[in-house]
DNA sequence: TGCCAGGAACGAACGTCGTTCGTCACGAAC
DNA sequence: GTTCGTGACGAACGACGTTCGTTCCTGGCA
């Protein structure tokens, strides 16, 4: 290819947005929710914007600060809650919902959220929201401060269980329960015993259980001080 | 190299253990505890046993086959408890200090263990032996069966934690007190104002407190029954 | 004892990855 | 009109996981 054509190629395509931290961060977006967390590789992003993969180095540091990129993005997007004192575990089950909501549209990257945990604004906003609204909720700075922690835990653990691209998540839960309720009742009596109760309720119900159970947990522990 | 030169430097090294898939777990297993999870490649897996990449696939299924037998191995090494009605919370303590203690003595695998959970009879050995220890302490079959899955989150959260091959985690804990307390009062007044609390104590107290609150929590789940 | 089959070992290669370097084009500033 | 800085990018490097075809060794059979 000539130089000569190759200016006429760039003319041809006048109408190219100029590249961007935004813009690279889009691709990289549609590139996760549609193909997985491996598909994102320079190459295909930079393709994706009709440019080489040593274009994005200017705009993004590389893979992992582009994951970090797409995480503070996600997390950027979930709205906060105003603190009501009221409603304040209804409301902490709205935000932490929404947080896997928005990790869970874009599977794969609650991987990149546990192994390497972004230290942003994106979520110093959320962890400043749980803090108020166990505050409102009446307890103790300490007590507020522990699970913060983790919930951050059990919302990125609960969007990767839910993710696993799969169509039929009751089918799996069926899969899981034969693997069971099939093992040697000799050596593990009480998973097959009880398998159905191990396999039991929808990642919703699972998710919901799991932070109703901290928060009765810090309560009880509260109390007891 | 002519045949015969291949020949005799085979008749060389008389002394070189023959491959099994124990031998290739050890290796991996060796450069995941000095030089991390990325370091382990199956060509630098394969150079250890002094052979090249090809040769492991006999007795591994790739990659990821080796990081899940990296798992079972060290999932298999956990001593369980001998369940006793008296002792329950202790035991599930130190039962889940062993586990997470196995994941933290090869830093970098806990990712593997949360990103592809496996379902083998390593950790359905310690699910087994959860179960019967939530059991022994009175807990009824479906609130045994929540916690089961919440703690192996636990373990391989605090492990991830606890790992970051960071000689001293006190300093750690300080830059990230100075992180918290560093921000802007106007947007993040809770962080900055209990900075002290999010970053209080070291990651063993932090694991116990955890665990101690789900625990905690369950028993408040059953009580309300 | 001689021979043969089957599986382990492995050299070489393929395609892809993240990343870097040097060059080029272009717009702003003077 | 010239210069200068910066974004864009072609080309390349080294390393990765994996596969293929061949070679070699060994254990069992004739």
């Amino acid at each position: 290819m000539t130089a000569a054509a190759a200016h006429r190629s760039t003319r041809d395509r006048p109408a190219k947005p100029p590249l961007s931290e935004d813009a690279v961060v889009d691709a990289a977006l549609e590139i996760l929710k549609s193909d997985g967390l491996e598909a994102v590789t320079m190459r295909r992003v930079a393709t994706a914007l009709d440019t080489g993969p040593a274009s994005l180095y200017v705009y993004v540091a590389g893979r992992e600060g582009l994951l970090q990129a797409m995480l503070e993005r996600i997390f950027a997007s979930v709205a906060l809650e105003d603190p009501d004192p009221a409603r304040w575990r209804a409301q902490l089950h709205a935000l932490l919902l929404r947080m896997r909501g928005a990790l869970v549209a874009h599977a794969g990257i609650a991987e990149t959220a546990i192994a390497a945990p972004p230290r942003t604004d994106a979520t110093f906003r959320l962890v400043e929201n749980m803090l108020a609204i166990l505050l409102a909720g009446g307890l103790d700075p300490q007590n507020a401060a522990w699970p913060a922690d983790i919930f951050s835990m059990v919302v990125s653990h609960a969007a990767i269980e839910t993710d696993v691209r799969v169509t039929d998540h009751q089918e799996r839960a069926r899969k899981l329960y034969e693997t069971f309720s099939g093992l040697s009742p000799d050596r593990f009596p009480l998973i097959t015993a009880h398998a159905a109760e191990l396999v039991d309720g929808d990642a919703d119900k699972r998710f919901r259980i799991a932070v109703d159970v901290v928060i009765d947990g810090v309560l009880a522990r509260t109390a007891r001080a």
